[in-house]
RNA sequence: GCAAGGGUAGCGAAGUGGUCAAACGCGCGGGACUCAAGAUCCCGUCUCUCAGUGAGUUCACAGGUUCGAAUCCUGUCCCUUGCACCA
């Protein structure tokens, strides 16, 4: 028997490849007659050991959207680039004894060649990689508009330090409060000037605009708004030796059930509050604390509430009574300003403090369940013990307490975030060059804008501390204002500041004057779709949102937000179970799978396991299913003659059209890859097929399979890209779901005989050989020509009779039992 | 502890009030082809019944709403992820 003719995936690959790049078929500029489309993935930090399928899952997944969309007649940006600064790329370099300039370089080098062999629609002319100068000068402008607005600034901040690697360490290198390298070895936070950016002075609108994000994963979204925690409640004064402070509660109804104080032991100013004759005690509750920071986080957070009295009061505003004040180490320094009123009736952390320290308990609500001998009740009920605010429900006196406090200038509404400010200062060589110069007579200013970029010296010594702290030349400059010696910021930015802004570079990636023009950022922003995994919700999922608010206060932007549309890819997890990573050992390569079954079939299969939100297993037998479909179809086109449809399958086509165009848009992949199987399935069993109909399905099939695609309309007559062609449209007037039920009982009519055969051979053991079928004659045309399709079902040969056909062979009268959509069977 | 998302046939995975014993793929069983194997093609794959159109028990568990529930509600158990003393 003739084996199917093995098919050469890798030359059809490298041909297209070549064509579309030659050609230049995805690249894109501003068009004002076509409506734009900008897809985009996060781009990844270039590593040196490459792309697995884990990679190429997450890129298929974007280039699916992108070639679906370009179909659908949009103007489609879709770029790429590298991530290329960062911690990873300086130690990975430091371990092979290379410059991490030339790692990165050759690191990028393979991607680009790697994510070619993938068949991605990139527009190739808009790669942007992020330690090129002309990139990060960018950053450092940004930053200079920061700085002078006042939004990059630098405070003391407590980092993670490493005694043995004698450096600051980023939070990524701290596990489990050990240094990454030496796991054996604590890592002591330290108080040092670090820049910051003020992101909180958005926290508001980042908060509120979470709404606006119709297109994101719940999950996200409630992620962020728990990050930024927006809270509402009221700030109230507290006199503490003629001097106010101020507090922040959500629940002013329990005001009068304070009875005491508690500072937390980070607060700046807690020396004011402690007494002479406290200090001993103090003194000896912060050093315990302070032993304790250098715990493991695990330690820390098993810790019970402690505390000491500072041996200063507070007098209650809402009823002068004076409380004594405390320093706990449960109280969160920057938050609130720093001091809570503690309720411990009402609140069970105050609840446990004041247990510990034989502090009153004062209820002033009175619930359903109070038991407030064992816990503190914190719903809702009726005030007690509050003067004039007795029997008043909690609810309404949250406001009636606020306003009683207003009206004595005592207390306001207000709101408080979790959000934090945006440490960025690493101490580490491959980042950018925060463009900062130091004079000890004009003090810290701003490099001149034409003097950018601030580029990083090439000389350096790596492994001891900051590198750049070692290019002493570099270093040493000019004051921007008096010109006199000056020295340079040597600390470098976080990475996560050249990703807040990438995607607007793609608009406009060469352009030397500006950071981009606004009418391309204009044209091509926001995002349509972005593409990228969970893992960033609360860091530069939030951080590019904040860029985009700021850049649009510069007057750069019309946008609020660089995107609506989010899509959580699922990951790749190896055979073995785990994620897909090569320091697990179970990464799969793209190459090899190529070699061995096309890189169609691996792009195909990642996405039909299941919707691609989901993680999946990879697995070498699955795969197998895939093979063998991009196998039938390549031979179905091989040998193929085109003729006309049959009314049935032009009713089938056009409904797969319909279904398969919302699958892919609603990326359904795995749903719209099922509907293009059984379309085809259908098509090998027609006569003939017409030859615009064969066309929609390789278009359809184009999005998945690219190459291949591009290979069989070739095959078929077609000088143009199949990539550029236009998106098959369903003609719902073919749709005929009469002629997809008839297609249901001849399906049952085989379910049928197929039993029966089964049936004899159990039972009346023998085999058989031929079949008859009888129809009842109004139906005999739903059943016409069908008797080849249910003799190759069966593997016996079958022959259709109408019940009134005088000639038919019908021994046992089986044709007395016929009903309507139920054929009588004879089996022989 | 809080929040979000889940638990569907041997496995993966669709399905979110009736058309559901539940798409599709893998695995498994049978058959055709072949000297044979592979590939390919066809059939089957919850249980029972049977020369067919039938019955029964299922969609984590226990209740409930409904003429009708995998799908809605309540409670319980388990899994995954995120946040974690934010007053």
């Amino acid at each position: 028997m003739a084996r199917e003719k093995k098919i050469n995936f890798s030359v059809i690959e490298k041909k297209w490849q070549r064509e579309w790049e030659k050609k230049k078929v995805f690249q894109v500029n501003e068009s004002r007659s076509k409506k734009k489309f900008y897809v985009l993935e996060m781009y990844p930090y270039p590593s040196g050991s490459g792309l697995h399928m884990g990679h190429a899952l997450n890129y298929t997944i974007g280039d699916i959207y992108a070639r679906f969309k370009r179909m659908n007649d949009l103007n489609v940006l879709y770029p790429m680039g590298y991530d290329s600064l960062g911690l990873p790329a300086e130690n990975a370099a430091i371990k092979t004894h290379m410059h991490p300039k030339s790692y990165t370089e050759k690191a990028i080098k393979n991607f680009i060649r790697q994510q070619k062999e993938l068949g991605l629609s990139y527009d190739w002319s808009r790669v942007i990689e992020t330690h090129d100068p002309n990139y990060y000068k960018w950053d450092q402008w940004i930053f200079l508009k920061m700085f002078e607005r006042g939004l990059a600034f630098r405070k003391k901040a407590p980092v993670n330090w490493c005694p043995k690697c004698n450096t600051v360490l980023a939070n990524e290198q701290v596990h489990n409060g050990m240094c990454w390298r030496h796991k054996d070895t604590e890592v002591e936070i330290k108080q040092l000037e670090q820049w910051f950016l003020k992101i909180t002075d958005y926290a508001d609108e980042l908060y509120e605009g979470i709404n606006k994000l119709n297109g994101w994963p719940d999950r996200i979204k409630t992620m962020q708004k728990n990050w930024i925690g927006k809270s509402y409640g009221t700030e109230i004064l507290f006199e503490v030796d003629g001097e106010k402070w101020p507090i922040f509660t959500t629940r002013p109804d329990t005001l009068f059930g304070v009875t005491f104080m508690v500072i937390s032991a980070q607060h700046p100013e807690l020396m004011k509050f402690v007494t002479k004759d406290q200090k001993k005690n103090v003194g000896k509750f912060l050093k315990k604390i302070k032993t304790v920071s250098q715990k493991s986080i695990k330690e820390v957070e098993e810790l019970d509430k402690q505390g000491a009295f500072t041996g200063s009061y507070a007098i209650n505003p809402i009823n002068n009574e004076k409380i004594p004040i405390w320093v706990g180490n449960f109280v969160v320094a920057d938050y609130g300003g720093g001091i809570v009123m503690a309720v411990p009736a009402h609140d069970q952390r105050d609840f446990e403090f004041a247990k510990k320290y034989k502090l009153p308990i004062k209820e002033v609500i009175r619930g359903k369940n109070n038991n407030i001998k064992q816990r503190a009740y914190a719903g809702e009920g009726n005030l007690i013990n509050s003067g004039k605010f007795n029997s008043m429900n909690s609810k309404k006196a949250i406001n009636a307490i606020t306003k009683e406090l207003q009206k004595k200038k005592l207390g306001k509404i207000t709101t408080e975030f979790k959000l934090k400010d945006w440490l960025i200062s690493r101490q580490r060589y491959w980042g950018t060059p925060i463009p900062i110069v130091y004079c000890d007579k004009c003090g810290i200013t701003g490099v001149k804008e034409k003097d950018l970029p601030v580029k990083l010296p090439e000389k350096v010594k790596f492994g001891k501390g900051n590198p750049l702290t070692t290019a002493k030349s570099w270093i040493k400059t000019k004051c921007v204002k008096c010109g006199g010696p000056a020295r340079r910021e040597t600390d470098t930015m976080d990475t996560f500041v050249n990703s807040s802004w990438y995607f607007l570079r793609y608009c406009d990636p060469q352009n030397k004057k500006v950071i981009f023009d606004k009418k391309k950022a204009d044209y091509w922003m926001p995002i349509d779709q972005y593409i990228g995994g969970a893992e960033h919700a609360c860091m530069h999922l939030i951080y590019f949102r904040f860029y985009t608010k700021f850049l649009r206060d510069l007057g750069l932007l019309k946008i609020d937000e660089p995107t609506y549309n989010l899509f959580n890819q699922g990951m790749l997890h190896g055979e073995d179970g785990f994620v897909m990573s090569k320091s697990r050992g179970n990464v799969v390569l793209p190459e090899k799978v190529s070699k061995k079954y096309g890189i169609d079939t691996a792009r195909l299969f990642l996405v039909s396991l299941a919707n691609p939100d989901k993680d999946i297993q990879w697995s070498e037998k699955g795969i197998q299913g895939s093979f063998r479909f991009i196998n039938k179809v390549m031979n179905y086109f091989n040998k193929s003659k085109f003729g006309k449809s049959s009314k049935k399958f032009e009713s089938k086509i056009n409904k797969t059209i319909k279904d398969v165009s919302s699958d892919v848009d609603g990326f359904r992949y795995n749903l719209a890859i099922i509907k293009l199987k059984k379309l085809f399935d259908v098509i090998e069993k027609e006569e003939k097929i017409a030859e615009k109909d064969a066309e929609s399905f390789l278009k359809m099939l184009a999005v998945f399979c690219p190459h291949i695609c591009e290979e069989l309309w070739h095959k078929i007559g077609k000088k143009s890209f199949i990539s550029l062609e236009k998106w098959p449209v369903a003609d719902l007037k073919k749709i005929d779901e009469k002629l997809e039920a008839q297609e249901k009982v001849v399906e049952k009519l085989i379910e049928d005989v197929n039993n029966i055969i089964k049936l004899v051979k159990e039972k009346q053991k023998k085999a058989v050989k031929r079949g008859f079928v009888y129809v009842l004659p109004n139906e005999k045309q739903i059943y016409a020509g069908k008797d080849d399709i249910i003799s190759k079902r069966s593997n016996i040969k079958i022959e259709i009779f109408a019940v009134n056909d005088k000639n038919k062979y019908d021994p046992e009268n089986k044709s007395k039992k016929v009903k309507p959509g139920r054929p009588g069977i004879y089996l022989e």
